[in-house]
DNA sequence: AAGGCACTTTGACGTAAGTCAAGGCGGCCA
DNA sequence: TGGCCGCCTTGACTTACGTCAAAGTGCCTT
């Protein structure tokens, strides 16, 4: 599989493992990040970026299954996926639990905490993966003095409220293989627009998860992958997709019934 | 009718009508605006609300049935909900329709916008209502110079984002009743806040459009108004609503099954 | 005052998705 | 290398909610 991410495979385990971990950091910066057109700089001039550098100096590396912040967790950064991949939830006192969202490299997290500086949802990530830690304060602080930056912030938050928007849609109005189909487009158009392939990847997460942020059982996402591969519109080996006909999944959504 | 616009109301037609007009709007800016601790100014300063004094000076009717935008119209400016009611909705191509929010006194309404540039959702008013507008160019303006407003507004868009986090919950693992349980708990906690009755209220949208937000049927909605009344929790005659047993609501959210 | 109209209620029936249960696949650790 | 365990698939049955249809209510207009 091609899908190994250009970011991790630079640090080595041995003696120069210093000096490489120096020439990561430095590589690392938002001005010469390979995500900078899909993340926070998205829009701002080579010089405007270089002030964030000054903002974006930790990461920090998460291993699969662990959590970057917990609901109730003190709010004082945002992150933004630098690598891998992670999923948010909200969990009820009943044990009830609703997947949120899934995020993908260049995507911001944390957002939801700024409100009560508090977070409000628990984000976990699903496979080994490393993010950059934007000190909230230093954030209002900077964009204070970048113009652009402060525009840029206002419409990341603003991108987050449209999606959720979109994920009442589908909820609230959507049949069960719609919302699949949905999905998996939109798993698509994110690949392709950080270089992966958009017809073929892995999925991260199981199909409960996916069943809990669809609003159904994994049973039924389940059923719904075989019944799509029955009708040739992807390839299902467990978490490996292939998609065969994007218009076909189009097609999905486009009718009332 | 005296509802008109005191920007357009200048070339007035007679001399009194210009004064009276001038007191109406001294009244309503920020500063001495009675919705001030729900609304934007919410936490500033006397001081730093004199500010926005500058910035909402404009303010506009909207009757019942009438939209505020529509999805597809440039954004320009926020709104703040004066007086009335609101509803915001999408809809898709085939033309299912999702009611994404409802709003009243001292909510900001058209963040979708700020992303786009364009606004996503249409809003309109349930009854006749009065907004603030607020450019947002000058906002952003402003709160570059009120250290304190910038803080505030993002708390406002990460509040928004909880919000829907919040309708994601309910609409992706609650069953029918509990959905109008905490919809009406939720209506009941936001007009206490806002010095009216929590336990006796008027309901400004139709049961289709209360079933399209929860993602149910209208005619679910009326059994489910009809089951609570049976069992004594509320006493509904059309759109007025009696809350008889608030605890005996919160306990149908508390319970798995 | 009457009639129309938009909204709501209620009943009978249909169905999409949930539940429960059994078995299969594949990766990981001893 | 074998066996365990987490995850996935599939089938049989159940159910919560949707659909369709017919009345009922109250407001607005003329």
């Amino acid at each position: 599989m091609n899908q190994q991410n250009p970011q991790t495979g630079r640090a080595g385990s041995d003696a120069s493992s210093h000096r490489t971990i120096n020439i990561h950091q430095l590589k690392t910066v938002c001005s010469s990040c390979s995500l900078r057109e899909l993340c926070l700089p998205m829009g701002l001039s080579q010089e405007e970026v270089e002030y964030l550098d000054q903002l974006v100096y930790t990461r920090k590396r998460i291993k699969r299954g662990e959590n970057l912040y917990r609901a109730g967790d003190p709010f004082g950064s945002l992150y933004a996926v630098r690598s891998g991949f992670f999923k948010s939830n909200l969990i009820l006192e009943d044990g009830r639990d609703q997947v949120t969202g899934f995020h993908m490299p260049g995507e911001i997290m944390g957002l939801d905490g700024i409100g009560t500086d508090d977070h409000t949802c628990n984000t976990t990530a699903l496979e080994d993966s490393e993010v950059c830690v934007i000190p909230f304060a230093r954030l209002e602080e900077l964009g204070h003095q970048v113009r652009n930056l402060q525009k840029q912030f206002h419409k990341v938050m603003s991108r987050e409220i449209v999606r959720d928007q979109g994920v009442m849609m589908l909820l609230g109005t959507m049949r069960a293989e719609e919302r699949l189909a949905a999905f998996l487009l939109n798993l698509s158009q994110r690949f392709n627009a950080r270089g992966y392939s958009h017809t073929e990847f892995h999925l991260r997460m199981t199909r409960e998860e996916i069943g809990s942020y669809l609003g159904l059982k994994l049973e039924t996402v389940s059923r719904i992958f075989s019944k799509f591969q029955e009708e040739g519109l992807v390839s299902v080996q467990q978490k490996h997709i292939r998609i065969l006909d994007t218009d076909g999944l189009k097609r999905m959504l486009g009718q009332a019934d």
